[in-house]
DNA sequence: TAACTTTGGTTACCAAAAGTAAGTAAAAAA
DNA sequence: TTTTTTACTTACTTTTGGTAACCAAAGTTA
């Protein structure tokens, strides 16, 4: 009998792994958490020009789920035309350093992947 | 003038972040590399009894990027009905530190994370 | 006075990825 | 002969992501 108990990651709402995953494992919060920490405070169209790939509405999905999370944080000035700006919280500071550990390994096994990835294609 | 070089991510073929972000940024290869780190050498459908939630088509997907980029090992035993097992490679094995890190944050931080997430909808 | 610019978005529409449920192969057991 | 077992695949639906156009509101230009 195969109860609910028995797989530790049945509940998804609550698996903390699931939870991150589901957040920054979308397309672009990485790339959005990484560009603030190197630039500092950063306006909506200057992290768009940094990341030229992303359009404008996953720019404004991706920083309002990080907003949301406490990962980062929105000051808005009262300006026409309007001024808004993005920088890390503590939290989003937090996470940083365990997604520097992903990096640098992506760094250093991207090319021996890639050529895993060819020879498993003409296989 | 804004040349391709001003954008250090204008390549997201050969960014490293975005390549492995991409790989185990999907909703389930991180889960699937813990379980078989945690429980050694499984088969498939040992996999799929640990990780209820995921569909067989999905865990299958998955199972084949993950042997794609070489970290995970697959071997078929040519039996009637078939037999399959997964296990981490090396390269599998030494990307786990790296995910530990965030697990552990995100371990940390989730509950904080939830209550800014409930915060953040009635605002 | 009318049109254009600037910024930080939103909206409608389309494509790609992921989830669901059912089907398949092949042999051994009932 | 039907059922069982295992590791998938296939057809279909839903969710997520991408593209391009549009918007507000004040200042600048003509």
């Amino acid at each position: 009998m195969e109860t609910k108990k028995n797989d530790k990651f049945s509940n998804v709402e609550d698996c903390p792994i699931r939870n991150i995953i589901d957040r920054i494992g979308d397309k672009w919060s990485v790339l959005v958490l990484l560009v603030l920490e190197e630039e500092g405070t950063l306006r909506f169209n200057e992290i768009h020009k940094t990341i030229q790939s992303i359009s404008q509405k996953m720019l404004a999905v991706t920083l309002k789920a990080l907003e949301a999370d406490g990962l980062v944080k929105r000051t808005v000035y009262p300006q026409i035309p309007p001024k808004v700006e993005y920088e890390l919280t503590e939290r989003g500071s937090s996470l940083l350093p365990h997604l520097h550990g992903l990096v640098s390994w992506a760094v250093g096994n991207m090319e021996a992947i890639q050529t895993s990835r060819r020879e498993f294609e003409v296989s």
